[in-house]
This record gives C-alpha cells, structure tokens and sequence, in this order.
DNA sequence: GCCAACGTTGGC
DNA sequence: GCCAACGTTGGC
C-alpha cells in the first residue's frame, strides 16, 4: 500500500506549533472529529506512517507549520464515552463506536510557517481543499505532489 | 464580531 | 424523503 497524504486542522487553542516545536517526536491523540467524512478518513483510510501537513486553523494566521506522521491508525475516540469531555456524545456507544481517533507523532516544523495565503497563492494548490471557499472538513487527503510542494515552501522539501 | 458555507436535526 | 431551521466552522 502506497503511503498516504493529509491535511489535518488543529485549532490554535488546542495546540500551538511552538509546544510542538520543544517535543520532536511527542504524540498527539486525535480526538474529538465529529464529522463523519473525516471520521471515515480516521476509520478506514488512514495507515501507520501516512504523512500529514500540521495546519492550524481559527487563529490570526492560518496555516501549515510543520509534519507529523500517523503512528496509530483508527480506534474509537474515548472523550465521545467521557461525559466530562467537551466531546462527549451522548448517542455514542462503545459497543458500536461512532467516532475514532489516531494517533499522530510530531516530526519537524517547517523552517517557515506557510500561510494560508501562500498555499491560496500557488495555482499547483488549487486543487487542495483547505484552499477552496467554505470547506471546512478538518481532515483532507491531500497528493504527494502538493505535499511535497507545501514542504518546499515551508523551507524543507 | 461578522457572516458565508456547510452539516445536522427534526417536523411533516 | 423533503426541506427549513439551527448550529458550527473558520476566514476575514
């Protein structure tokens, strides 16, 4: 099986790229996808060592700042069964779990935090979804060829 | 804070 | 199964 790209949105208030940047290697549990596109992207389509742009979104520059690999593919996501969590979901049942988690392994920052201006400034990007006016789906496959391109415009090919 | 775009819910 | 109302995402 041939490896997979994606792009994986982290709202700035959950993690920042400079936590990251002290802990290469640390792991990160994916938790809380309640949309059922990118759930099935975390279920079924995800392999151990996918590669994932880090993007971080709801913030006052949007944008992919560094790469992480998957390191644990699909189990079902724990805070859908914690009723203290934010993510808690009432209608979930561990029996026949709803929503599910990886897990992901930071590997470097980029040199330079890529903007989401500059990925919408690319016209080989255009095709990538993060670009493209009202899509919100925080999980997204993405090609090789535009992985490889967003490195290179991180400073890092 | 605004609001466009989209997903989900629920009445019918 | 339609679709209006509502909630959320997320750029700006």
């Amino acid at each position: 099986m041939p490896k997979k790209y994606w792009l994986m949105k982290c709202e700035e208030s959950e993690c920042t790229f400079n936590e990251l940047k002290e802990r290469p290697g640390s792991v990160g549990h994916w938790r809380g996808v309640r949309n059922y596109q990118a759930r099935n992207f975390l279920r079924d389509e995800m392999a151990k060592g996918d590669l994932v742009l880090f993007y971080q979104s709801n913030c006052e520059t949007p944008g992919v700042g560094g790469v992480a690999e998957i390191a644990r593919t699909g189990y079902p996501d724990p805070s859908a069964f914690d009723t203290s969590s934010r993510y808690f979901d009432e209608k979930s049942n561990p029996d026949e779990p709803r929503w599910f988690s990886v897990d992901v392994r930071w590997k470097r920052p980029l040199k330079r935090f890529v903007p989401l201006s500059d990925l919408k400034a690319a016209a080989e990007l255009s095709e990538m979804k993060v670009v493209q006016r009202g899509q919100r789906l925080s999980i997204q496959p993405v090609t090789k060829a535009e992985f490889d391109l967003v490195c290179k415009l991180g400073g890092r090919a």
